[in-house]
RNA sequence: CGGAGAGUGGCGCAGUCGGCUAGCGCGCACGGUUUGGGACCGUGAGGUCGCCGGUUCGAAUCCGGCCUCUCCGACCA
């Protein structure tokens, strides 16, 4: 029998790494801190690209691409972001075995590169707004990895945005976050909190940072995507400027917005189970698993001839797939495909061929309160019915665990112990001392000021310093 | 970079106070019996024991050096 995965309890991060591997989404590769994305973790991606990708569409975004390499001097022009991002720079030097001239840098995120292409394309007001984003893989030459939620390479998109106006900008920024957030919800089932980032938090070069957070099953948080208001930091840096309607020279106001490989960390930590992993039906490369069962060459002919039939009844806009693996038992294939997450299976065997019905059975429910009998008459609204109800569940549940892990300390006792636990929403001085102080006594860090600052108070203090506070803040340790 | 652990058939491991032909489980191949919650029997293929050097009649095992990976902290999507 195959080794079992660690439970969840007792060593969530080795449960983490054991799914991640035994669901067959990924493996290490000889490189330190890089990953192979297996088949079925790239239909997963492939899932969450189309997803985001149509969102980015409908928003009037177009797709282009830029290149992998930028000249090492384009990194140094914006001061923040060469602070920020210079350590984690993987550098080419050599090329066709020659000591290159000007070092190459391998792409940590396109903002240089873009606002270079940028100065050169846009020249007046009726140019703005340009709205690209690129699919690609960036290089951050991370201390720690972890597959999928910190790898030295990953996947991800970047949104880069250009406006006339400061409003423009902002009004993207903001946009953006909200199209992740429907994201994360609508389809990955995740909820999130949408927050901006304080100024030691924030991206390097950054006017504004905007995140969206989620609780993982660990308790801890995640960002699980970012946009960003660049102001006219990398205008500036760049020479993006544009003639307005009055003939004056103006610098832009840019953006620039990501969601990463990260997110299927996110799905796993924030789903998955002792059995396994346990994909949003929205976004399973599998929705419907089916597992024929025969003992002989008659019993197998029958039942396959019925799910023939079925697989007519289904129709062609369900992702469904039957496993006819003639080496594997029945049993063998429940485990399996529990372990990858699959959100529905269909049992079809002898019995249910002479009853005329098929077993349905939901990942999201253990033992018989998942499991019912269906005519196959009814099975496609059955199955699109159930897909949107473990959908909707899976949310449900990720919701109910974070409220019940959010806490409002009173006071720096009860924040220590809230941060032990999960989430705490505290008023902050705004300070970096004071952020830099509850990171050091508690571990955990300053996620975000929620947008929505629910009850707001006036006399207000920090949590911890006790001096004014005016602001709501989400902090948790952190991935 | 600091701390911990590990490198032995594809995977997981045992063997490590030097000594027979390097073993076990899983997986893989072939044959047969099986198949409604990870089936079983038989046969078989598959190994420069991370790398380099040293000690020795003899090294997976002892000594020295190096490399790599994983986990925990600092950096971070």
């Amino acid at each position: 029998m195959a080794k079992a995965i660690t439970p969840r309890s007792q060593d969530f991060s080795q449960w983490y790494t054991d799914v991640v591997q035994r669901a067959q989404l990924a493996d290490y590769s000889p490189v330190r801190g890089c990953m192979v994305i297996m088949p079925y973790g790239y239909a997963l991606w492939e899932n969450i690209q189309q997803a985001l990708d149509r969102r980015f569409k409908e928003t009037g975004h177009e797709n282009a691409y830029f290149p992998l390499f930028i000249p090492h001097s384009f990194i140094e022009r914006e001061a923040e972001h060469v602070e920020g991002f210079a350590p984690q720079l993987a550098v080419v030097t050599h090329g066709g075995g020659e000591k290159l001239e000007e070092p190459l840098v391998v792409r940590p995120t396109s903002e240089a590169i873009i606002g270079h292409m940028y100065a050169k394309w846009i020249k007046s007001y009726r140019d703005l707004p340009v709205l690209i984003n690129q699919w690609c893989n960036v290089i951050r030459w991370e201390l720690r990895t972890r597959l999928f939620l910190r790898t030295t390479e990953f996947l991800w998109q970047e949104g880069h945005t250009a406006h006339a106006t400061y409003e423009e900008a902002e009004e993207e920024a903001r946009r953006m976050l909200e199209v992740y957030a429907d994201f994360a919800e609508k389809e990955a089932a995740i909820p999130v909190l949408k927050g901006r980032k304080s100024e030691s938090e924030k991206f390097p070069g950054a006017l504004t940072s905007y995140t969206i957070e989620a609780m993982m099953g660990d308790r801890r948080a995640l960002q699980s995507g970012t946009s960003h208001n660049l102001g006219q930091n990398f205008a500036k840096a760049f020479n993006i400027q544009y003639l307005d309607k009055n003939n004056q020279l103006q610098y832009c106001w840019t953006t620039s917005w990501g969601m990463s490989t990260r997110i299927v960390g996110a799905i796993i930590m924030v789903h998955g189970d002792d059995q396994g992993l346990i994909l949003p039906p929205r976004l399973a490369p599998i929705q419907v698993i089916i597992v024929p069962i025969y003992k002989d060459d008659e019993e197998r002919s029958q039942v396959m001839e019925a799910v023939a039939r079925l697989k007519a009844l289904l129709g062609d806009s369900i992702r469904f797939k039957v496993d006819d693996r003639q080496e594997y038992t029945a049993g063998w294939k429940f485990n399996e495909w529990e372990l990858r997450g699959v959100p529905l299976r269909i049992e079809i065997g002898p019995q249910d061929v002479e009853k005329e019905q098929v077993v349905l059975v939901r990942r999201d429910i253990p033992g018989k309160e998942g499991k019912r009998a269906v005519k196959p008459s009814k099975i496609r609204r059955e199955v699109e019915t159930l897909l949107q109800e473990v959908q909707r569940n899976l949310f449900q549940r990720a919701l109910e665990f974070r409220n019940a892990h959010t806490h409002e300390p009173q006071n720096y006792e009860q924040f220590k112990e809230a941060v032990e636990d999960g989430f705490a929403m505290a008023y902050w001085c705004g300070e970096a001392t004071c952020e830099k102080a509850i990171q050091e006594e508690t571990k955990a860090t300053n996620r975000c000021i929620p947008l929505e600052q629910s009850h707001k108070s006036s006399g207000a203090k920090c949590i911890r310093c006790g001096r004014p506070a005016s602001e709501r803040v989400l902090f948790a340790r952190a991935y």
